[in-house]
DNA sequence: TACCCGTGGCG
DNA sequence: TCGCCAAGGGT
């Protein structure tokens, strides 16, 4: 027996759908895979410019692959996480030389590509691929957590529970299951938002366990926040400004001159470094890496 | 598991 | 104003 948010929720997506490039029919897998790295804590509206250059820049997984990480890197610009940047090279390098540089249609080998974790994965099979996976993002989680479960957000990790209520609201044909879950994520991502959700434009707010219970204030236990300023992520930020937009090697001193505090600034440059984000080149000089072997 | 990892816009 | 939030992954 179908779900009763299906045939609802698909059809509010068939009128309200935004008209994002990697959707279109065109679209290859590998610029769902692009599109969907970009889309991993960072809105939409700050991909869309930088995915239209990669994917102009590297069509293809092996195009990107026969580039430097370090042009991955910068390219990626301001999105953010740039760890991201260098786990989809890597990624498309694995696609190149393990899969004939076909991203793969496999749930299982994309899982084992560097930066596809469980959502990514499902996401690329299921919008790529059009096959049958629970797509379990935040918008997803958060729909479901409210219209099914009656509460207003989600818990902090996914549970074993979670899936299951994806799994049982998932169609059970392969190419319904795949427009469900992109339909479930826009309806998350436009009308049950986080903070203010739209109830009244909502296709199934009438069914809804959340709003039927007089929408409860959120009981779980307080969301940690985000603390930026002062954290060594805002200096490897601030390190890696310098390291972008300088096209070649960077002496220490440019980097000194970011931040004033030695210690915290000495950290954040070594776990650059560890991440594989920054080269040591000379003492003293740094760049972004080359993807060619660290010398000692 | 809890925590770390960027950046910017919005209510 | 400033905390919250944004199509998560790795360890």
């Amino acid at each position: 027996m179908p779900h009763a948010l299906n045939d609802p929720v698909i059809a509010w997506y068939a009128d309200h759908a935004r008209d994002l490039p990697w959707r279109t029919p065109d679209a290859s897998a590998w610029a769902v895979m692009v599109s969907e790295f970009m889309l991993q804590q960072t809105p939409v509206s700050r991909v869309l410019p930088m995915y239209e250059a990669w994917l102009t820049r590297w069509p293809t997984p092996t195009a990107l692959a026969d580039d430097e990480p370090g042009e991955a890197v910068r390219a990626w610009g301001r999105l953010g996480y740039p760890r991201r940047a260098l786990r989809l090279h890597g990624a498309a390098t694995a696609i190149r030389d393990r899969h004939k540089g076909e991203v793969p249609d496999d749930h299982e080998k994309l899982l084992a590509l560097p930066g596809v974790g469980e959502y990514t994965a499902a996401a690329v099979a299921s919008f790529a691929f059009r096959q049958r996976h629970a797509v379990l993002d935040t918008n997803v989680r958060r729909v479901l957590a409210r219209t099914v479960d009656g509460t207003e957000y989600p818990p902090q990790s996914t549970t074993a529970a979670e899936r299951r209520t994806a799994t049982d609201a998932m169609p059970l044909a392969d190419e319904t299951a795949a427009t469900w879950a992109v339909a479930v994520m826009e309806l998350g991502a436009l009308v049950c938002t986080a903070r203010t959700p739209r109830c009244a434009d909502c296709p199934v707010a009438a069914m809804c366990a959340w709003r039927l219970a007089g929408k409860p204030a959120y009981a779980g236990p307080p969301r940690r926040g985000q603390t930026y300023a002062g954290t060594d992520r805002q200096v490897r930020g601030k390190l890696l400004a310098v390291l972008r937009e300088a096209h070649g090697p960077v002496p220490q001193a440019r980097l000194d001159a970011v931040w004033d505090e030695p210690v915290q600034r000495a950290r954040a440059l070594d776990g650059l470094v560890a991440d594989g984000l920054v080269e040591p080149v000379a003492d003293g000089v740094y760049r972004l890496p080359t993807g060619a072997p660290v010398s000692s």
